[in-house]
DNA sequence: GCTTGAACCTCTAGCGGCTAGAGGATGTAT
DNA sequence: ATACATCCTCTAGCCGCTAGAGGTTCAAGC
């Protein structure tokens, strides 16, 4: 029988985190002691390791919750799963084409500063004006 | 004078985004209408532009808030603005390097999907054991 | 058995950066 | 004069936690 400080520790979620998870139906309701704390076995530590390492790879949470059910029903077919790991490939993969642009656009901002003072400064120019840039950037929700 | 609702579409910000922008101190109160409506000038159609390709370069909306303060002071050295950038830039740099690694490691999750059952699905089975996982990735907080 | 003190409990509120919707007022074109 | 697009304020919600207040329980040492 663990406690949430051990779950914490060995998983490395926070016990904050794990009440949370709780809350919003990802991990089941432990067992309680007769003062109330929560007692955890080793299928809910398997299932907090799954979770912990999910979010590791980026998944969300509503992508968690499918991948622990269909985990909970080994006999259907895996393509669902498939899915869900390729769409979050396409992601990783979306996001990272969009940071490199935002590191080519840094960097040139970074290296054109020749350290003089704020009115002529690149960083702020580039800032100011959208066309000195070379790419297409459409960060904000990543 | 430009409504907000022109302000959004020259910026492709929404209008609730500026109004959000004006209450945190970002953007300035603009004039109003005698029936009590916004009514903006170029000077903060410029700020916001700023402000908007500032978001989609990646920085925060407190380091918006010091880029526009230095670039309110045309007079002072401009190595901050130079940091704040360099930061930017290291920044992104770590997030790439944490989803190469991570696609990598759906890469391969996906690979060796061979369309089974779900109790046989590596996917599954990837997030189940870390172990099996080639590299160490603490994605999460990105 | 008693005391300490770390770990637990619940609850509420906050973070960043918006976004959505209710319910109503204004502005402009016809 | 009327229609109706756009504006207004206000509150609440999104994700995924995180922090803190204020109180209780557990386990170890004496």
């Amino acid at each position: 029988m663990l406690t949430i400080g051990t779950l914490s520790k060995k998983t490395g979620t926070k016990v904050q985190t794990i009440r949370y998870y709780e809350q919003i139906g990802l991990m089941p309701e432990p067992g309680r002691t007769e003062g109330g704390q929560r007692r955890y076995d080793n299928a809910q530590l398997d299932r907090l390791s799954f979770i912990r390492h999910s979010r590791q790879l980026g998944f969300s949470l509503v992508a968690i919750r499918e991948l622990l059910d269909l985990s909970d029903h080994p006999n259907r077919p895996c393509d669902e799963a498939d899915a869900i790991a390729r769409r979050q490939l396409k992601q990783v993969e979306q996001r990272m084409a969009r940071l490199k642009a935002l590191r080519t656009e840094l960097k040139r901002m970074v290296h054109e500063c020749s350290g003089g003072r704020t009115g002529d400064c690149k960083v702020l120019e580039v800032l100011r004006d959208h066309s000195e840039c070379l790419t297409e950037h459409e960060e904000i929700g990543a």
